[in-house]
DNA sequence: GTACCCGATGAAAGCGCTTGCAGACAGCAT
DNA sequence: ATGCTGTCTGCAAGCGCTTTCATCGGGTAC
C-alpha cells in the first residue's frame, strides 16, 4: 500500500507477484487469466481491502456505469415508486442512478441535466416532453441515449415510455358525461410548467366538446399539487362557480382535498356531487368509499425507462414510444348527479 | 476536435491559443487567468460545446463531488420528501447525488453501500442504525463522511441526525395514557430488519411499563407498511384480543388501514377507538377528523444530513449526533376511552 | 540602470486503471 | 528436433484533466 491511502491495484498486484495487467483482469475478465493466478490476485485484493478506483475506471474504460435521472419533486409519491423502480432495476444490472430533482422549474432542470452529462451519465431519465430548447440540445449533443417518461412524446422524436394524459383524462371525464354530468368544474395542476398538468385539462376541455359542451373559465382552478391546495380551490370553485356536479381533479391528492372540503362543508360524496382524480395513489383505493381516479403505473413506467435504456446501451433497439395503459378505475366518488336516475 | 466524439479541453486549449494548463484554470480557477485569456478560452469552450470530462476531473482532483445514499424504498412517500430535500441541498453545493435503494434487506444495503464507495462518494447517507457489521466495517474503511439518519445513534460511535423514535412512541403512547386509556393495542412495522419500527414499538412498551401495564403479545401485529396492510392487522387484532380502546400504529398509511377497518366496521373513531399513527403524512392533517401522529421533519432530515456532510467535507466539525424534535400532534383521532369522563 | 518581485503562462508529470500488442511458454503435429 | 498453435502474461501507451514547478516579462524600488 503506497505509504498512506487506500491500497491500488499495483499494490494488489505486487502482493499476488503478478503484473498491473493481469491483476486488472483477473479482477474484470477472469477468463482471461488461470485459475491459479486469479485466486492469488483475489486473495491478495481480499486481503488488502482493495476497493477499485471508478473514476479511474470510467476513464480508461470510458464507460461510466451511471445512468442520471432528472426529476421534479420526488417528493411526490407517485414519482417515488417511480425512482424507486429505476434505482432497483439499474442496480441489478450492475448500474448505479445519478438523481437529480428540481422543483417544476425548467431552469433548473436544464442546470441539473448539464451537470449529469458533465458526470458522465451513460443514459438520461427526464420527466415529461415539456423542457427548454437548451435541455434538448445538451441531450442531443451528448450522444448518449434518453427516455422522457410519464408523458409520451407525441413528435415521435424522442424516445418515450409513459401514457396519453390527454387521453387518460378525456375517459374519466367521459365516465362523468355518461353518468349524466353536463356541470363539470376542473381543480387542474400548475399547468405553466407540467405538461402532465396541461394535458390533463385539455383532455377534459376535449371530452365536453365531443358533447358540444364547453368549460367555463371560472369552473377551471389551478393549484400546485397537494391535498390543502385542492381543499382551497374546490371551496373557490364553490365559491366562484356554483351548480356543477362533478370535479375533475389533476391528481389525487387535489381530488381528497376536494373530497374534504365536501365533506367539511356538508356535500354528499357521490350523492350531490362526484369527484375523480388521477394517478391512483394508494390511499384511494382505500378510503371509503373509494375514490375514482386513473391509474398510473409509476413503478411500470420507472421499470421500463431502464430496461429500455439497458437494451439501447447493448445495442439493442426499441420502439421509440412506448404508451403504457392507464385505465380508469371506478370507486365510490363518482355517481349520476343529483335528480338522474341510475344509467 | 479529435477526429471524432466530444470535444476535448486540449481541444479549447488549441483554438484559444494557450496552453492546455491555460484552460483548465481559466474554466475553473478564473482568479489565475488574466481577463482576456480567460474570455478567449471561455468562447472557444462555448464554441465547441465543451463539457468536462467529470471522470477524468475526478481522477486528476482525487474528489468526485458526489454523495452516496442508501435508502430502504424510496416509494415510502416520507423518505421521498427526505431524498428530494437531499439532493437539492447537494445540487446548491454543487455535488449530485448518487441514489441506492433497497428493500429492508440488510445484503441490499451492503452491495449498495460498496458500490456507492467505489464509485467514489466523497460521503454516506444512511437510513436507520441497524446494518450488517461488514456495511460498517465498510463505511469505516472508506474515509470519508457518512451520516446514519431517520434514527439517532446511540452508541454515539457515528454521526447521525434524526430523532428518538423510542422517546416519540412513548409520549404519544402517553398520551393516550393520560385520556385514560388502559387497554392498548398495536399495529407495529416489521420490526426484524427496522430499527425505527422496533423502536416505536419498544416506546409503547415502555410507556405503559411506566404505568404498571404489559403489551400482551396477542395485543400486536406486525405488518409491512402500507395502507392495505394496517386494515388486516387492525382486523386481526380486533378478532385475536378485542377489548382494546386505542391502537398505536407504526406509522401514518398503518394507522389509516386501521381507522378504515374501523369504519368498515362501524367502530367510531374516536368514540369508540382512537387510533395513532407515526410520521405525520400529509393526509394526515386533512383526512376528517385529523389523524393523532408524531409529526416526523423529514425534508429537515435531508436537509440536515446535506448539510452536515459538507460541512465536515469542509473541514468543519459538527455534534456528532443531532436529535430532531418529533413533537405529537394531537388531531381527531384520539379521545378518552368510553365511559370516561373527559380530562 | 539594476535588482527584485509578482502575476501570468507553459511543460510535463502524474491521478489509477484498461488494453493492444507482443513475448513466452507449453503442447501438439510433423 | 522443428514449427505451429493457442493460452497466459507483461509492457507501455494512453484515458482527459489538474497542478507543481519553472520561466518569462514587466513593473516597482533603489
Amino acid at each position: 500500500m503506497s505509504a498512506i491511502g487506500s491500497p491500488r491495484l499495483a499494490d494488489v498486484a505486487r502482493i499476488a507477484g503478478v503484473s498491473l495487467a493481469t491483476a486488472s483482469r483477473a479482477l474484470f475478465q477472469p477468463l482471461l487469466v488461470r485459475e491459479g493466478t486469479r485466486q492469488r490476485v483475489l486473495a491478495a485484493s481480499a486481503m488488502l481491502g482493495y476497493v477499485p478506483h471508478g473514476a479511474a475506471r470510467a476513464l480508461a474504460t470510458r464507460r461510466s456505469h451511471t445512468i442520471g435521472a432528472v426529476f421534479p419533486p420526488v417528493d411526490n409519491p407517485i414519482f417515488a415508486s417511480s425512482t424507486h423502480a429505476l434505482a432497483q432495476e439499474l442496480a441489478a444490472a450492475g448500474y448505479t442512478l445519478l438523481l437529480a430533482s428540481h422543483d417544476y422549474d425548467l431552469h433548473a432542470e436544464l442546470a441539473a441535466t448539464k451537470v449529469l452529462v458533465e458526470r458522465g451519465a451513460e443514459g438520461l431519465v427526464l420527466v415529461g416532453n415539456d423542457h427548454l430548447p437548451e435541455t434538448y440540445a445538451v441531450l442531443a449533443r451528448m450522444g448518449a441515449p434518453y427516455e422522457l417518461t410519464w408523458s409520451i412524446d407525441p413528435s415521435g422524436l424522442h424516445h418515450s415510455v409513459g401514457l396519453s394524459h390527454r387521453g387518460a383524462s378525456i375517459r374519466i371525464a367521459q365516465h362523468l358525461l355518461d353518468l349524466g354530468h353536463r356541470q363539470i368544474a376542473v381543480v387542474a395542476g400548475d399547468t405553466r410548467h407540467n405538461d402532465r398538468a396541461a394535458e390533463r385539462l385539455a383532455g377534459v376541455r376535449d371530452a365536453l366538446a365531443a358533447h358540444g359542451l364547453e368549460l367555463p373559465p371560472d369552473r377551471v382552478v389551478e393549484a400546485k399539487f397537494s391535498v390543502a391546495n385542492g381543499r382551497e380551490a374546490m371551496a373557490k370553485l364553490l365559491e366562484q362557480a356554483p351548480g356543477f356536479t362533478a370535479v375533475v381533479a389533476g391528481n389525487d391528492p387535489l381530488a381528497m382535498g376536494a373530497w374534504f372540503e365536501c365533506q367539511a362543508r356538508g356535500i354528499a360524496v357521490p350523492r350531490a356531487m362526484s369527484i375523480v382524480g388521477f394517478d391512483d395513489i394508494e390511499l384511494a383505493a382505500h378510503i371509503a368509499p373509494g375514490l375514482t381516479t386513473v391509474h398510473v403505473p409509476s413503478a411500470e413506467i420507472g421499470r421500463l425507462a431502464a430496461r429500455r435504456l439497458l437494451a439501447r446501451l447493448a445495442g439493442q433497439s426499441v420502439p421509440r414510444m412506448m404508451e403504457l395503459p392507464a385505465p380508469v378505475v371506478v370507486r365510490g366518488t363518482t355517481a349520476p348527479p343529483p335528480g338522474v336516475a341510475n344509467a
